[in-house]
DNA sequence: TCCGTGACACAAG
DNA sequence: CCTTGTGCCACGG
């Protein structure tokens, strides 16, 4: 397991239910603002019980290659945590967790592992 | 070590 | 609203 990898999935453990991050906001939490795509490909094989389907791109839109029924499960997933999903999309002004308070905490714990 | 490949983001048209 | 082009960088072969 890569740092940026692990990183990724320990941030994504902490968003809440009903909200939702984006890929890029992932990536610039994490230090590394122009890495979104490389936030993707750590999607791509998450671990089970992250809650995954929290993470959409910069439109609000659910992301996925290939596997339809994937998309589906996001949003259906989603859907029953109260996100409403509109013409393939959520309105992230209203779902979109920022997630400062458990970012500053990560770090500091990543400092006292230094 | 180098190179192609993306569950992205953003600006232009 | 779109579609395209470009930048980006971690990852794997």
């Amino acid at each position: 397991m890569n740092r940026f990898r692990g990183a990724v999935y320990r941030l994504v453990r902490t968003i809440p239910r009903g909200r939702v991050v984006t890929y890029g906001q992932i990536a610039a939490l994490l230090g590394a603002p122009r890495a979104a795509r490389a936030v993707g490909m750590a999607m791509r094989h998450c671990p089970a019980g992250l809650p995954w389907h929290r993470v959409v791109n910069a439109r609000g839109g659910i992301s996925l290659r290939g596997n339809v029924g994937s998309m589906l499960t996001q949003r259906i997933l989603l859907e029953q945590e109260g996100v409403r999903v509109r013409r393939g999309r959520l309105d992230l002004d209203r779902y979109r967790w920022t997630g400062a308070r458990e970012v500053r905490r990560l770090r500091l714990a990543a400092l006292d592992r230094l």
